[in-house]
DNA sequence: TATGGTCCTTCCCATCATGGGAAGGTCAAG
DNA sequence: CTTGACCTTCCCATGATGGGAAGGACCATA
């Protein structure tokens, strides 16, 4: 199997293959006689592996160690269940960080009259002017 | 004002300061006769605003069209409203992408034991061997 | 057999935003 | 005058990915 080969079946760019493999993350594959990379099932099988959990967020040396856990066969799954829990505890403080973001952006924009006049408090908080309206409590600037 | 005072009170550090002259997103300030950076209370407000912007997820390129909208004195608040919407969304867009991960993960990890034994359906999951327990949908496989 | 198209190889560069650090000049206080 | 904190420019690294060039390999078809 070709590196495109395997890249279309796996759904991870030949461009990245030869990287994860410049990197250590796969093994280096056979070779042809012309210096083709010649894939195995079983090397598909790990970029499989790879691609599904970048697709969940894990970065590469995350997932660099969940091939370890995965090829060590007597590994706990309490292991892995700690891994697993940790990663959604980041990316749950990476989506409490972003909601912040747009909840400060969409409070802004609500008090936008969005008219023709240029009058703006988006722009006016992000200048720190705070254009004080009528009684209104400094929100919003802990950042 | 020294280039360090100015990254002190605006929040944005020296370093970032020269990188932002050098790609234009602020202009050069004034020299001494010795060739420091001499900041000006609105070019630090400035700084300021550019900190405010990235710190609500606008990219540079971004901060630089507020930049412009906000020295536009006849701008339509309109304009900036639907900006700040069109970024709102995109920060939706990737929150629900986080989410989706978490959800898969959470998910997965609520079925793993989390004891000494080997067995690990997040393991499995990953690599798309899906060990069938007894009756189960084939949930999250669509990444 | 020649040709063309599609694949493969390696190598370098770009992205985005930021930090680290070296080598050397400047300034203010002791 | 020395010391230490600051400034200057310049280069390199990050993380993950893509773009593209130059050249070789493979295969189908004329």
């Amino acid at each position: 199997m070709n590196i495109g080969q395997a890249a279309d079946s796996s759904g991870v760019s030949a461009k990245m293959i030869r990287y994860y493999e410049s990197i250590g993350l796969i093994g280096a594959p056979l070779r042809s006689e012309s210096g083709y990379r010649i894939y195995a099932p079983e090397e598909v099988h790990t970029l499989r592996f790879i691609k599904r959990a970048r697709n969940l967020g894990f970065s590469i040396d995350e997932t660099r160690e969940l091939l370890a856990l995965w090829r060590d066969k007597s590994r706990a799954s309490a292991d892995v269940k700690r891994f697993a829990l940790n990663h959604v505890a980041e990316l749950e403080a990476k989506i409490a960080e972003l909601q912040a973001m747009a909840g400060t952006l969409r409070h802004l924009a609500q008090t936008c009259h969005g008219d023709g006049r240029p009058d703006c408090p988006i722009l006016a908080d992000l200048a720190g002017t705070e254009t004080p309206p009528k009684g209104r409590q400094s929100a919003g600037r802990s950042g």
